[in-house]
RNA sequence: CGGGCUAUGGCGCAGCUUGGUAGCGCGCCUGACUGGGGGUCAGGAGGUCGUGGGUUCGAAUCCCGCUAGCCCGACCA
């Protein structure tokens, strides 16, 4: 194959587009892969097609080893199976609707859970069919608040995704193992370093998740890692907890004056004034936070969650929603969002600014009169005998010394501070450092969630009907080319690895005789036959700058340069990543690339 | 949804403060020169200045509304 610079479809840009942040948006516009369409919506010219097919192409040998059967679905779905399991509604605007002439709904599939378990429902029914793993390469569709750096969060993308169908957990693990090594393989061959990291099953269920990052400053997902080998997405990381103390001998609790102290910062600086402290001075760490929130559940209801925390530690409000499902049993998707004024006012017991657990009990409740219908979780520091400066319920007022366990109480204990570098790993592996990353894949064990609303059920051996356990595991395509491209370029544009650049080698003539021409089309011609592909430049009138220029800013690996070397009988053949060039002989050049590009 | 910014030819921008009928660079077309790092010269094509209204003899420019886009945050299998 051969891809001649004077005919194909591309025009190379010399600035940067306006709308470009990152560089992989950057020059993938640039250098005429793709163009914007819409707001995070690409249309794909033919050099970025031919990356896009070949992930693809790695995507798919890959899965097709483990077992994996390719199916596709339509993009333009019709509402009923979201509604089955509920996500029509709980999707909210997340999804494209769209209605057709005779006024019924249609979305735009975001993902296709429902569809592969209905297909599985439809075909299958003992479980000698098992296990399946089904799996498309497809367009989704979500319509993104804010979709950002190119290919990296489009409303449009494209995703790998599969499903496995077992009758048992020991199958669905199975199956979980058998994607986990074919995702490592994946990004191996892709040539993208990425780390599986613990991630939280949350409210899909399931007993296992990881997600694949790949390391990047401009990722959007944060995770922490430690020097002894321990990773998690921030909202999987588990605190070390400390040992309960025994409160014997602590005096007992004393409120005080403090006024205007509304906020952490300035409850410090009075403590420090009115009360100090023989032992050292106080900090933020001694105070007790409580932070209102409100938890939106799936019934639509509104109800109020208070977190205490030590005052030196922020709210993740993530991780409060990743796992407040324990705490809340009502099955279904809950929502966390920052308390509103309303909230506050409905609740006049609650003093803003100087709210803490009533006083004196040791029951879990909140405020002035005591709460009700507040849940009052913890975070897994506030353990039994440990005492704090937090808000007495009236203005300008604060208890001193209130001993957890003896004075006070709560619902439970919840996972929800934001991690901070240096927080101790969990495994004891040493002190954590956060990074970021884009998650370019994510694996987890769905369960039964999908199979039992949706009704897929099997007979086993016995002849009993059984609901298939699954597993859903995704890999972002379109994102991996930019992932890719983010990874792979240098202030001259990209540098794509050789299993997934356009070409092979970037073949170009520079200088005006007719020799040089017909030289370079020789060579040409001997490396298609040879099933080499090749970006022929064979532009007549363009100078060799602008030659080199897009050569570089294309970034196929390899470029030979028919040029004044001619003379001498050599051609120059260029590393792109290393920018090493080598003068090869005419006479064995075509051979030199052969090797190079297989070597 | 909150905060900030922007909208003028295919791309990147100036012009707006102080109203007078649109300009620069890149790209594109023609010709000549040049020919290993985006070269030079000459001549061209291409714009309802996001949109609706207002002020004015006259609006890209001033005023009001709307829309869209970008960035940060919130949100996001």
């Amino acid at each position: 194959m051969v891809l001649r610079l004077s005919t194909l479809f591309l025009r190379t840009l010399r600035e940067d587009p306006v709308d470009a942040e990152v560089a992989s948006h950057k020059l993938l516009v640039r250098a005429g892969y793709i163009r914007r369409a819409a707001p995070g919506i690409y249309t794909w010219l033919p050099l970025g097609l031919r990356v896009l097919n070949k992930v693809e192409a790695i995507v798919r040998e890959e899965m097709n080893a483990i077992g994996g059967q390719e199916v596709h679905f339509p993009a333009l779905l019709p509402k009923e199976p979201y509604e089955a399991t509920n996500r029509w509604t709980e999707y909210g605007e997340g999804i494209f609707r769209l209605k057709d002439r005779k006024g019924a709904d249609y979305l735009l599939a975001p993902t296709h859970e429902e569809m592969f378990t209905l297909l599985v429902k439809d075909l299958y029914n003992s479980y000698k069919d098992l296990p399946a793993y089904l799996y498309q390469i497809q367009n989704k569709y979500r319509d993104e608040a804010r979709p950002r750096a190119g290919l990296l969060r489009g409303r449009e993308f494209i995703m790998k995704d599969s499903y496995s169908f077992d009758v048992d957990d020991a199958g669905l693990d199975t199956a979980y193992a058998k994607h986990r090594e074919a995702y490592l393989r994946i990004f191996a061959r892709l040539g993208l370093e990425v780390l599986p990291v613990l991630a939280t099953a949350g409210a899909m269920g399931g007993s296992r998740s990881e997600e694949f990052l790949h390391p990047t400053d401009i990722g959007e997902d944060t995770f922490v890692r430690s020097a002894g080998g321990y990773v998690a997405n921030v909202e999987a990381v588990t605190t070390v907890v400390p040992e309960d103390i025994d409160p014997a001998g602590l005096p007992p609790f004393e409120v005080r004056d403090t006024p205007d102290t509304p906020t952490i910062d300035t409850l410090v600086e009075a403590a420090n004034r009115l009360a100090p402290r023989a032992s050292g001075a106080w900090t933020a760490a001694d105070t007790l936070k409580n932070v209102v929130l409100a938890a939106l559940l799936p019934t639509g209801e509104r109800h109020l969650v208070v977190i205490g925390l030590p005052g030196d530690r922020a709210v993740d409000l993530k991780r409060v929603e990743a796992n407040i499902g324990a705490h809340l049993p009502v099955g279904g998707e809950i929502g966390i969002e920052a308390a509103s004024e309303e909230d506050l006012r409905r609740h006049p017991g609650l003093v803003k600014g100087y709210i803490g657990p009533a006083l004196g009990t040791e029951r879990a409740v909140l405020g002035a009169e005591g709460s009700t219908g507040i849940t009052y979780l913890v975070d897994p520091r506030v353990v039994s005998g440990t005492s704090w400066i937090t808000g007495a319920n009236e203005h300008g007022k604060h208890v001193f010394g209130l001993v957890a366990g003896r004075d006070f109480g709560w619902d439970g204990t919840i996972e929800c501070v934001e991690v901070r570098e240096g927080d101790p790993a969990p495994d004891g592996s040493g002190p954590l450092e956060t990074a970021r990353g884009i998650e370019m894949g994510h694996i987890f064990q769905l369960g039964r969630k999908y199979a039992a609303a949706l009704d897929l059920k099997v007979l086993d051996q016995n002849g009993k009907l059984v609901t298939v356990t699954m597993g859903s595991y995704g890999i972002g395509v379109t994102r991996a080319v930019a992932a890719l491209a983010e990874s792979n370029h240098d202030d001259r544009g990209l540098v794509w690895p050789r299993n997934v650049a356009p070409a092979d080698v970037h073949l170009m003539v520079t200088g005006k005789q007719a020799e040089l021409f017909a030289e370079a089309e020789r060579i040409a011609a001997e490396l298609e036959a040879r099933g080499v592909e090749v970006i022929f430049d064979d532009r007549p009138k363009v100078s060799a700058g602008v030659k080199f220029g897009d050569a570089e800013l294309i970034g196929v690996p390899t470029i030979a340069v028919v040029g004044r070397g001619l003379a001498d009988g050599v051609v120059e053949v260029k590393d792109r990543a290393s920018g090493t060039a080598e003068n090869v002989p005419v006479a064995d050049v075509v051979e030199y690339l052969v090797s190079a590009v297989r070597g």
